[in-house]
DNA sequence: CCATATTACGGCATGCGTAACGATC
DNA sequence: GATCGTTACGCATGCCGTAATATGG
């Protein structure tokens, strides 16, 4: 059995059973992964692959398994790879971190400056999608940091780490009736056209039970992805927007106008996970401290289950 | 970075830093380990090991977890071969199970009369040892199943399963004059010379725990690692032995007489761990089921964590 | 007919074993 | 001086890539 047979497998996987594409990924022939492959089977003695002819159709079920474990194998060959880089190019390697929009665009930006000035032998990558993958990325191997509210702390396979607290608040124009009340109430929001995240991307399912709790029925005409996207609506005058509160910021946002809601929904915390079993560079616990300052690098390590 | 590189690595740790005898372990030549070792550590960029000129001496910091995880790596190897024999030679393969000598000589031989007539391919080992040993072969893969009473389920890399519960019961010679009380009293045994396990190998920190509550000082004149010498010494009238009441048969040990005790300690429960990421051959499941009747191999596998 | 997987084959890298050397205790 | 690790070298294995072939949609 050879480390590369496990590769192949794991990419052909990935490229949804397509030989071809997988070797290309692979920077290597196409020949070659069919020959690995049939040589590995033959080795275990069964199939991984259901084959109709010479197209492969599925993974045969013990395939599943073996394609489970070689991940497994591979990133365990990761992180022999990073213990190496640790101690020998202590400054350099890759950093990939899976986030959502809100995240990415109001809350990293800091830590993220601060990092590459610190850090500018380090490649930085974004990924972005919503919590459900965010997760996903970061369970396999994809991402190093998955940073994200909703989700991500309920993978058994991610330790997490809760990261900051925040709550929502309202964007309006400033001419709006609602700027003179000095306390909202979740009546005001439902008595107009609300846009706020869509539902599954955030923690919107959070803002529906609280209105569900009330017996409110707020008025949702209209949600986004993401807070940029919500203001452009509300300065449009389509309707009163619900947003994170880091997302406004005055100077940049005006004319719109921010009305406080966090007595109106409970705080949220936003978390931060990564696979159990990785090994994480120096400068990856640095980037968790310089975006949670609170946490000190021993700390982080100590809550992340990693050794001593 | 090859995988005879790790294979490599992990038993010249084995072999306490002795590349001579690891290399005779893995069949190969000293020449091959040493320069494997060498380019492993080239391509990592750092040193493995620590030398005193061309002598192994330590193992570096990176080099400890280099080790751990190639360990980890290897398992998932076998846990793929594992894969692979399952669906394919499904009645063969090995067996190897780590256990005290209680369990050993009282508890397993059904369960392996049962076995071996049914698996006749599975080649079956029993390790013997005290219950850290037990828990740690079964943590480094060197055994598939531990079966202790102490220790074994304190292991977090162990997913464990209670087995049974046992009590214990006096053996003394038929003329003992215990042997006309109705019901005995930790004073009673207090009062005669005691024999009973050695301390670190089973549940007699239980037992000296129970005395030490009520107050009360046994006379232990001598500890054994099995009841079969404990047995031997009350013969010989050196004293009273306590021992678990499933090493006491009546025809076999006669003359001596056993005492029921399980109203002065508590029931210990004996349990058994495998190792959580290990994957269970069909037969494995099974024999876990032969030792324990009430657990059927889907309960096992659930209480187990293994996938559906 | 195009996309895709398997077979065939030659060149090249690499791992292995034997033998010789060097170092440590 | 005995044990142990490293260096040197030749052989064999096996992987890779190109070209050719077969098969499925």
């Amino acid at each position: 059995m050879k480390f590369h047979q496990l590769r192949y497998i794991h990419e052909v996987v990935r490229q949804n059973l397509n030989i071809s594409a997988a070797s290309e990924a692979l920077h290597t022939s196409q020949p070659g992964v069919s020959k690995q492959i049939q040589l590995l089977e033959e080795e275990l003695g069964l199939q991984i692959f259901q084959r109709n002819g010479k197209r492969l159709v599925g993974v045969t079920e013990p395939g599943r398994k073996i394609v489970e474990l070689a991940a497994r194998v591979m990133l365990d060959m990761q992180n022999i790879k990073r213990v190496g880089d640790e101690y020998s190019q202590e400054d350099s390697g890759e950093l990939t971190i899976a986030t959502t929009h809100t995240q990415a665009r109001y809350r990293l930006p800091a830590a993220v400056k601060q990092f590459i000035s610190q850090y500018p032998n380090v490649k930085l990558t974004i990924h972005q999608g919503n919590p459900a993958q965010v997760t996903e990325q970061v369970a396999a191997g994809e991402a190093d940091i998955g940073i994200a509210t909703e989700n991500i702390s309920k993978d058994e396979r991610l330790a997490c780490l809760p990261c900051y607290t925040w709550n929502r608040c309202l964007v309006v124009p400033p001419s709006h009736p609602l700027v003179q009340k000095t306390k909202l109430t979740l009546k005001d929001l439902a008595a107009y056209p609300l846009i706020t995240y869509d539902f599954a991307f955030t923690g919107g399912t959070l803002v529906s039970k609280v209105f569900h709790d009330a017996g409110i029925e707020p008025n949702v005409v209209f949600t986004a992805i993401d807070a940029d996207v919500i203001k452009t609506y509300v300065n449009l005058g389509l309707g009163i927007g619900l947003i994170a509160n880091m997302a406004y910021d005055a100077s940049r946002d005006a004319p719109l106008v921010s009305l406080d809601c966090s007595h109106l929904f409970p705080d949220s915390t936003t978390y931060l996970g990564v696979r159990r079993d990785a090994f994480l560079r120096d400068y990856m616990l640095q980037f968790i401290s310089m975006l949670s300052p609170e946490h000190d690098k021993r700390t982080v390590q100590r809550l992340l289950h990693q050794d001593v």
